[in-house]
DNA sequence: GTGTCTAAG
DNA sequence: TATTCTTAGACAC
């Protein structure tokens, strides 16, 4: 059986437990340049603001309503985001991060997993002060669609589908979009053949659907069947890590953008590090601004390295390369962005012929210094000579909450 | 192998 | 005036 525990309203609830003024109230969190919605309270969801829209559209309406807006803050929500997944960690032996706010787990058939599951949402609720919800099925979707269900009881928020026909009669009603996996092109796909609910999905016959939509669906299909085809994958590391951002206004100056993009190889390769990691390439990326009624260009560009690395300043001389062969100076450029590719870990490099050793001693403890100076000293203390002294932002945060969690300048004060 | 499409959160 | 960022898998070529 596979238990799914999924943080109800995320990146609220982590503002709300520093800021318990925010309680009750509609309150949203905005992405980065605060363009869109992406975080609502039960109460914004309520007053139909619905996931996505850009913020300008609602700001007016959130003020008649005493709501609040914030900006997002990732610094905040990661933190956050392992105190959660350790305290769910230590009730199981394995678990799947499947993003930010949710993980997977095996609960066995045979245990009161009603009685355990009860004391995991007690104890993230009062040991993090975050709610959550928690669905058990035999199979990946049926726990998804278990969790729907949770999210929705009043009081409770866990609900088990333990087979077959358990799940038969939600599947009734459930229209096709609701199912994970399936999104709005297959919606309107199935649509069009006379399929519209989750009942008339997994009635359909397996080698239409095969043939027709391949693997995926078939394998969605069994799941809704209590057939688990979804595995738990732990990965130690990701296989591309990518950085990307819109800029505020639109950029031209090779330099400046290059100082921007100096960032996001610098943070991707912490995030390298971090999970014990080494690249073998950069992808480096830059696009025009495609809501603007001008010529648009995007392009990007792959240099690999000769050996696998986490090593920031090879990156950056890498990234440089690359930009300067997309770079054209007729454009006005709005989002630029790197993506670490060939992905492998620290201790298993796949190298060449003429590579005996593949990291290179020195340089692994010059970057790990590297990392010590900036973790203890503070963020800028040593950096690479195509980032600047002080991190000038393109980027706009304006209701951006202090990092309670991990800064001690802006750690929460007790009134 | 590569890029493109789809999906998810 | 304003329109996110990140990851993964399948598939076509």
């Amino acid at each position: 059986m596979y238990i799914l525990v999924d943080c109800d309203n995320f990146f609220v609830s982590c503002e709300r437990v520093f800021r318990p003024d925010l309680k009750n109230r509609p309150v949203v969190v905005l992405s980065s340049n605060d363009g869109c919605v992406i975080a609502r309270s039960y109460e914004a969801k309520d007053l139909n603001i619905p996931m996505g829209v850009p913020f300008f559209q609602v700001k007016t309406f959130l003020q008649k309503h005493n709501g609040s807006w914030l900006s997002c803050n990732h610094e905040l929500y990661s933190s956050m985001s392992s105190r959660v997944m350790n305290l769910i960690r230590s009730y199981f032996p394995k678990i799947e991060i499947y993003s930010i706010d949710e993980a997977f787990a095996h609960i066995a058939d045979s245990e009161n997993y009603l009685a355990i599951a009860q004391s995991l949402r007690q104890d993230i609720l009062h040991q993090i002060g975050i709610s959550v919800s928690i669905g058990i099925a035999p199979s990946k979707t049926l726990c998804k669609l278990a969790g729907s269900i949770a999210k929705k009881q009043s009081s409770g928020k866990i609900f088990a589908l333990p087979d077959k026909n358990a799940a038969h009669p939600y599947l009734k009603n459930l229209d096709i979009e609701k199912i994970w996996g399936i999104g709005r092109n297959l919606n309107k796909k199935l649509n069009f053949m006379g399929i519209f609910t989750a009942e008339d999905l997994v009635k359909a016959p397996l080698p239409m659907i095969r043939s027709k939509f391949g693997i995926s669906l078939e394998r969605t299909i069994q799941e809704l069947n209590g057939i688990p085809c979804l595995q738990m994958d732990e990965l130690e590391h990701s296989k591309t890590i990518l950085c990307s951002r819109s800029f505020e206004s639109e950029l031209t100056s090779y330099e400046q953008i290059r100082t921007i993009i100096a960032e996001f190889v610098d943070s991707g390769c912490r995030r390298l590090r971090e999970q014990k990691a080494l690249a073998g390439g950069i992808i480096t990326f830059i696009a025009t601004n495609r809501f603007r009624n001008e010529p648009q260009y995007d392009n990007s560009q792959l240099i690999s390295l000769n050996a696998p690395s986490n090593n920031t300043a090879k990156f950056l001389s890498a990234m440089d390369k690359g930009l300067k062969q997309i770079f054209n100076p007729r454009f006005r450029y709005k989002r630029a962005g790197i993506i670490l590719t060939d992905i492998c870990a620290e201790d298993a490099p796949q190298t060449d012929l003429f590579q005996t050793s593949t990291q290179d001693t020195k340089e692994k403890a010059l970057m790990q210094a590297f990392d010590e100076l900036n973790e203890k000293l503070g963020k800028r203390t040593v950096y690479f000579g195509l980032q600047t002294p002080k991190q000038t932002s393109f980027i706009k945060h304006e209701f951006r909450s202090p990092c309670y969690t991990t800064r001690w300048a802006e750690i929460a004060k007790v009134k």
